[in-house]
DNA sequence: CCTTGAACCTGCGGGC
DNA sequence: TGCCCGCAGGTTCAAG
């Protein structure tokens, strides 16, 4: 379940539930996920209390009392969800923390696409994880002119770039279809080609979605379910994503909203309004 | 440098 | 019912 909405409404989830509070107990299911499980992770956190919980990109940063960062990267298909004290674990289930109030907060990836490291906090901007990331796209660091800038010269088509996490972060399949939509490119559009009016309408909208997105809760795939057992709903506010074949929402004009293959990714747009 | 495609995994739904 | 195919919200790495 992961854009940055998603991701961030797991981070606010988390909060109440971890802060202030020490795990007791690191249960590590399996050697790897995307990458190996990193070396003393359980003997490294066991102990620690979470001091505060904070994101980069699609990553979720749980800061602890001992110097450490524990990051999480949820891939395509990972979730974190709490249980009683008596909960056994099922399949999938790769990662779990025993907190010291008896919750467990339970890391569940069917398809291990995501990650879990240590870091010590002076590490996280320079971590190989990090270092290469562009703007959050809700800071002020990410404007019109940055953006324009990053385009400048670039042929490949608009809406793989703006999910180059180099350019900006936490832009995933989803959002793209639906920022490009609002601000209305056509996102085979060349990167280059994109001047500067429409690079500041881009931002504008990727901006606006992702905050639409975040008070909804994130958007809910495939049944999924937040942490505290809550549904996200933004999926019901979708203008082009997963609509193929259906009218368009702004113009109701005779062509459908049409899907199409990027870089092996769904693409969702309206041919009318997009250009 | 760039762009493209495949790779990593499991699960689910549709078509036959 | 069962099998095969395509598809799924991400990232990285190799090949051309």
């Amino acid at each position: 379940m992961p854009e940055l909405p998603e991701v961030e409404t797991v981070c606010r989830g988390l909060e109440p539930v971890l802060i202030g509070q020490v795990i007791t107990k690191v249960d590590v299911r399996r050697k790897d996920l995307r990458k190996p499980f990193p070396k003393g992770l359980k003997t490294r956190i066991e102990s620690a209390k979470v001091t505060h919980i904070t994101r980069r990109a699609k990553y979720i940063q749980a800061h602890l009392d001992n110097g450490f960062v524990l990051v999480i990267h949820l891939g395509m298909s990972g979730r974190i969800v709490f249980h009683p004290a008596d909960y056994k674990p099922q399949t999938h289930d790769h990662f779990i923390l025993h907190m010291q109030d008896g919750q467990q907060i339970v890391l569940n990836d069917p398809r291990r696409f995501g990650i879990v490291d240590l870091v010590a906090v002076d590490d996280l901007e320079s971590h190989a994880l990090f270092s290469h990331l562009g703007p959050e796209p809700l800071s002020n660091g990410f404007s019109g002119p940055v953006l324009a800038q990053a385009l400048a010269g670039k042929k490949a088509a608009i809406k793989q770039v703006i999910m180059d996490q180099t350019i900006v972060v936490g832009v995933g399949n989803i959002y793209a279809s639906e920022a490009l939509f609002m601000a209305g490119i056509n996102p085979e559009k060349p990167a280059g080609k994109v001047k500067a009016d429409q690079a500041e309408a881009l931002v504008s909208a990727i901006k606006k979605v992702l905050q639409k997105a975040i008070k909804a809760g994130g958007s809910t795939l495939r049944d999924h379910r937040q942490a505290n057992g809550e549904l996200g709903y933004f999926q019901h506010s979708f203008s082009v994503y997963d609509r193929e074949g259906q009218v368009c929402i702004t113009c109701a004009g005779k062509r459908p909203i049409m899907r199409i293959t990027q870089g092996g990714r769904s693409t969702f747009y309206c041919p009318t309004c997009q250009k």
